[in-house]
DNA sequence: GTCTATATCAGGATAGAC
DNA sequence: GTCTATCCTGATATAGAC
């Protein structure tokens, strides 16, 4: 990819997690990116197309970064720990984390009127939730995989949620994270219980 | 209140559903409400005084069908079967619901931008999760409060997230229902074994 | 109170030079 | 590939007749 599509969508990434999508402004974009508007308009279709990458731009950054988790560990993680610190993985305070997390928001939402966002974002989500029901299989290897599946769709939707609400200023992090650990204890909990 | 005025509100209220705060046409306001644009802004100040006026309009509107449900049964509901109807009610695939949960997510998710909203928007979850806290609390009159509160979160914000899962078109209506029923079933498990 | 007609403007998108 | 300048659509808001 080129450096300057780079540049942008780093950008757009930045912009959205400040303005929103719905307030994504095409010429604010190439004041952020430090390039003008025609530029913008010669690497993308239109503004959707920006939206449209952006979304696939930070869906590979978390990628690297959930992969990066994984790999950098000295010793790998016990099953469970694994699990626990790839859900609380996205509710950290840090500028990436909360670009990542506020642009996955608001697609999510768009996506509510905007048919054009569903299909990546489903894509992306059934990998998301894929992920999750292969580490609880190997928490719990005796559970059924469809209650496997149903408890990784719950998680990552109870993330979603609680991702919302501290963004929305309705929860502070530390007790966000709470929550999720508590959220991973019941399902497993209840797991162990089929 | 003016039965022009609840006609305009009734029609912003569908149309918010359709396309979403953002997607809200003053013009396409008027054509749903079978009124004219100036008529529009005879009763209101200005576009953001109908959406305003209209995230109201809707809030009073979930209060009243919320007493509603426990008030109609004629006979009282048993604890967890209240409990489960409560979390329920917003997943249904009704015009009304769908305009609330709607609106909802859109109230949600402009938070993240603005500051404005996140006063009314905290009372309001906070109010929510009382409730569930105190039927979670009829459920296991033995579970520690702070159990109870913390399943209260965790219940409501991912009543929150399937609900954005299924108005994304992510989740059907009954899978969404039935994963609700699962998360209540693992937080009282969890609860019990307090 | 309600409509029609229109002023005004923001912002997405393009043309053409370099 | 990149910029400047500009067009043009679509949407808010107002004026004035009825």
């Amino acid at each position: 990819m080129a450096p300057r599509t780079t540049q942008i969508l780093e950008a757009a990434a930045r912009l959205i997690a400040r303005r929103g999508v719905r307030g994504l402004r095409v010429e604010e974009l190439a004041a952020e990116a430090g390039v003008s508007t025609g530029l913008i308009y010669y690497h993308f279709k239109d503004r959707t197309g920006i939206l449209r990458q952006t979304l696939e731009f930070i869906n590979d950054r978390a990628e690297r970064y959930t992969a990066g988790q994984v790999a950098e560990g000295a010793e790998p993680l016990a099953p469970r720990a694994e699990l626990e610190e790839t859900l609380l993985l996205e509710l950290q305070d840090t500028p990436v984390i909360r670009e990542n997390s506020t642009a996955w928001g608001e697609l999510r939402a768009s996506a509510v009127f905007d048919e054009a966002l569903r299909d990546d974002l489903a894509r992306a989500t059934l990998v998301w939730v894929q992920e999750v029901a292969a580490l609880l299989g190997q928490v719990q290897p005796t559970a059924p995989p469809p209650a496997l599946a149903a408890a990784a769709e719950r998680l990552t939707a109870q993330l979603e949620g609680l991702s919302m609400r501290w963004l929305s200023g309705g929860l502070r992090i530390d007790h966000a994270r709470d929550l999720m650990r508590g959220a991973v204890d019941a399902e497993l909990a209840a797991l162990r219980g089929k």
